[in-house]
DNA sequence: CGGATGCTTGATGTATCTCAAGACGTGTGG
DNA sequence: CCACACGTCTTGAGATACATCAAGCATCCG
């Protein structure tokens, strides 16, 4: 198991290349991105405030992170979570205030990119900037399915949707064993990301352990029946957009 | 009252403008989109569908249309409501295929843009690519917050929010009154949009008209006490971005 | 040992959904 | 011109999914 701290830009390279195929130029190219700096904070951190003015992009490279907005009663809603190889913020540097709050699930690195810096990176070359678009239009397309998750789905179906999301995406950077991941976060942040109560989420999980669907201990979390796990969640990967493998 | 169908690009120049200050070229730049095709379409009617390949950039100048996601079994639920300036889907054509479903709401007018096209109007022009980067990030921003909404929000403090999102954004096109402007969507509509049953958006309003927040009758939207209705819904406008105005 | 943190369980209340039906207005065809 | 269908809003009754409150237990850690 290759220590995931270590690993620079490459689940970022193996992200973008769920989309098309990057030349060795193109990953030269993003392999300057780690002269960047690199950042570490602990689990339950706040990386970046709403109201702050951003200034840097941040590529996550070990650990997961969260974009999240909070009500002045303390209510709060985890709306997107940021996997090893994700980008925090692509593109709001040219927003002069943050709009949401992007904090730590777990122990984090990630880089601090200066918008020069990344745009030196992207410069002439339409392949990486092709590709960094792909990766926001996903965000995106993300966003959209939680909306019809919390919407419209059950929990049931809400929480088996977003366990496929979270297969496909770290089965992408290589965080996938045998239809087996590790989730390191809690019963408590699942249901902030899905507008659920904690003893809900609880209940709803057992629910799903005895149907035989997935199987959930000590952070692992395993889809024991993987067909039947996407018909209950009604799952269409088509709004990951992976157009290779 | 102008007749918003001739207007052209007024409503999307005027959009840009609460971002930044664009100057006679940027605006003559726009200009040239409205040698794209203009198409109309009635209410209810589907303007693209989930899975289809993108090829066109759409533009809206009059009426409402909305971004939907629906389910195998029938469930809805509406992700976004565009509104005349709009630009639905900026930079899809660059995906394969489309992961929601665009319709009507009420009887439109959009252009139908080339992607090609779109390239020569912002082509050397920093100032109005960056505005539409600041489209697409405001439209993501949203996004968020109706996650937030529907999420955490109870019905009231949903239907509060919307109800000055659509304030702002309608005030941006120059399309309310004194408080008041034109709601041409049904309650059932609100309801596919807020995760609510079309009964309880009912009574929900119902409440709402019975407190003195607002007014709705004939599709017009009255807001009897704006400071009220933000503290209510518990709004910050800063996810719209609105530098100026 | 004492205090976090996370998971689990039970009891209770209620917010919201579902089903069902009626009223009203509008457009359509006979 | 009337009859009828249809869309929209409204209201009532009943069922239930989910939240809330409260407590217990395990594990980890200083």
């Amino acid at each position: 198991m290759p220590d995931l701290a270590t690993l620079g830009i490459e689940p970022l390279y193996r992200l973008l290349s769920r989309f098309m195929a990057l030349d060795p130029a193109d990953r030269a190219a993003l392999s300057q991105l780690e002269g960047a700096a690199l950042c570490s904070k602990p689990a339950r951190t706040d990386i970046a405030r709403e109201g702050e003015n951003p200034t840097v992009i941040r590529l996550l490279v070990s650990g997961w992170a969260c974009r999240y907005k909070d009500l002045p009663d303390g209510r709060r809603q985890i709306v997107g979570f940021f996997l090893p190889g994700d980008f925090c913020d692509l593109n709001v540097y040219i927003l002069s205030e943050l709009d949401h709050s992007i904090g730590s699930l777990t122990a984090v690195r990630y880089y601090e990119i200066q918008p020069e810096q990344f745009q030196d990176v992207i410069d002439e070359r339409p392949r990486l900037t092709r590709a960094l678009l792909w990766h926001e239009m996903v965000a995106s397309g993300i966003q959209r399915q939680w909306l019809l998750s919390i919407g419209q789905r059950t929990p049931v179906e809400r929480l088996s949707h977003l366990f496929i999301e979270l297969y496909y995406r770290l089965k992408a950077v290589g965080m996938v064993h045998d239809h087996a991941f590790e989730l390191p976060i809690t019963q408590h942040h699942l249901a902030e990301a899905n507008g659920l109560s904690l003893v809900h989420v609880n209940r709803t999980l057992q629910e799903m352990r005895r149907e035989g669907l997935i199987e959930l201990a000590d952070r692992q979390l395993r889809i024991l029946d993987f067909e039947r796990l996407k018909r209950t969640a009604m799952f269409n990967s088509n709004y990951l957009h992976f157009n290779r493998d």
